[in-house]
DNA sequence: CTAAAGTTTGAAAGCGCTTTCATTTTGAGG
DNA sequence: CCTCAAAATGAAAGCGCTTTCAAACTTTAG
């Protein structure tokens, strides 16, 4: 170790550069001019092997192009970084088999935790993994020790969006669901109803079509709704994405949004504001989610109490919906 | 290690886990089933420590929640993944300071190789860093040993998108520009105002609006242009952000894409083709970008020659264009 | 002024793997 | 059947840092 330039012996440097034991202002003071002298850059590689930890956390996303985990991608970085943490992203593409490969690829490079956004995998083997390592999990309601699960209230963003449109005077209001394989888009899908329930308004199948969760499946959907004849004044979509391809549904027929029906999305991605018309949505703060993912990763990881809480949904009103009429 | 159990000794373990040397296959059998049998991952920390590779590259992008970077970051993630390798994804955010942070970070991260996504970072300084480590550059043009640029033909693509709107018949072309500190936002100027004075028209400083590369920015861009009474027929946004922005900006004035005015944009964003009306554009292949970058970086990493090649740019017509009238 | 207790510091033993070098095997040529 | 080069293997020396453990030095109390 050139450090050693200082005249003192390794471990103390070492001691130093992690604050483990308590110095003489003198010897740190030399040890810390030598180092800048040195232009010294410990390697990570070493610290990692010699004491078990490799400040860098792992983060299975399911798609890293994803409009949606982007944000969240970003708040996690900026949080974890702050901590000298790194992240280790990669990408699951909605497949639990390839989650669990992502898993083991992070647990190969021995990362001191693991984030995951809204896997696939089962609650049963999360809970495995946290035995190991601390995990952080978005998306799902779960309990364990080593693992604290961070979850948006879908439910509640699905009612809020309804209300919106009932408020407006709609009466008969097609919902465009999400995967029935993600918890999140069942839980919209029921606030849906709920709130269909609470305006005594008789909920009809006809007027809920399967998506999954991209433009093109929604374009789809609405086609096939519109197909159907079953009269309609409004349409939610259980996401953003989903809310741009039925947009182009009704365009190609000549449809103008909110003239002649309106719609209203689900996410606030940051180019609902931007679409046209900008979009009714309610909003999910998918910064802040990674941020607070990050920040519960960060407690998880020096063994203090988790503190984070998620903030409620709000519905956020655009242009695309208005009155019938 | 545990592999001893096979009754060889740790070199010829990692002869067989390297494929350093030959062994034989009597050996080989044995030691592949005692892995097999120990459920065995080597220690990448150890790895990288005694051999001084880490099997990971650095990416600096410029945002990893941008549209555009998103994909290319899939690109590189795939190329590499399949050869054993991972990213480690950093954000520069537009900043040449942060970026060379970024790099920093790393390097002290002991990444084998750094692929720079269109950075800020000056020449010089990537020549610099190429000396000490493998560099992929996209977004400009760069010779240097250990460096490898990737460049889009920007200027091409500011030509055909504007020959385009040309050929439709119009003659008022209004440009909403990039950010000047990106070079290609000027490569594609340069091909407006090279397609113009082809066909014969004179390039107006009037029609030309400063933007930067946001929704935003275009928005106010193309407000002020309706404001100076310039008459135009079409729009060119130097990007497709822009474009969506400037479509935005037209509602607002109830003016129709693309009844009142044409509007063309450049990127071809996954969102274009399901914005309203769907977004003529330039088609930049990301995802491609991103393999060849790191396939690139692979060929460099492992010495050989860098054999990979941009495709040329594409205009893709879809419905927010057509003839004046 | 000395013993007991507390504080700093250094020596040395790894962390898990790669790699050079020397040694043992094996095969070929004489 | 023996010698010598080539091939296969093992021993051991690190890679750069952390972390006991014990030695050396200060204090504090008796």
């Amino acid at each position: 170790m050139v450090a050693e330039l200082a005249g003192v012996s390794p471990s103390t440097v070492s001691r130093v550069l992690n604050g483990t034991a308590v110095v003489s202002d003198l010897k740190r003071l030399a040890i810390d001019r030598a180092i800048a002298r040195v232009g010294f850059v410990p390697n990570p590689m070493a610290r990692g092997l010699a004491g078990g930890r490799t400040l860098s956390v792992g983060v299975v996303t399911q798609a890293i192009d994803s409009p949606f985990y982007g944000l969240a991608l970003r708040g996690i970085e900026d949080t974890l970084g702050n901590a000298g943490y790194s992240p280790l992203f990669v990408s699951g593409h909605w497949d639990a088999t390839e989650e669990a490969r992502c898993i083991d690829v992070l647990r190969s490079r021995r990362v001191d935790g693991i984030i995951v956004l809204t896997g696939r995998l089962s609650d049963q083997a999360l809970r495995n993994h946290a035995k190991a390592l601390p995990i952080v999990v978005t998306g799902r309601r779960l309990k364990a020790p080593g693992l604290f699960a961070l979850e948006f209230d879908n439910f509640e963003g699905g009612r809020l969006a309804t209300h919106h449109l009932l408020a407006l005077g709609h009466r008969q209001i097609a919902f465009i669901a999400g995967d029935p394989k993600h918890p999140d888009a069942n839980e919209r899908q029921r606030g849906y109803r709920t709130a269909l329930e609470a305006a005594g308004i008789a909920f009809n199948p006809a007027l809920v079509m399967p998506g999954q969760y991209h433009e093109g499946s929604a374009l789809m959907a609405v086609e096939r709704l519109l197909d159907s004849r079953v009269p309609f004044s409004a349409i939610f979509a259980a996401n953003d994405q989903m809310a741009f391809g039925a947009a182009l549904a009704l365009h190609r027929r000549s449809m103008h949004v909110p003239k002649d029906v309106s719609l209203v999305g689900f996410d606030d991605l940051p180019t609902a504001m931007y679409a046209i018309p900008p979009l009714s949505t309610v909003h999910q703060p998918v910064y802040e989610v990674g941020r607070l993912a990050a920040t519960a990763m960060l407690q998880l990881l020096a063994g203090e109490a988790v503190t984070v809480a998620m903030p409620a949904p709000r519905f956020i009103a655009r242009e695309s919906s208005r009155a019938p009429g």
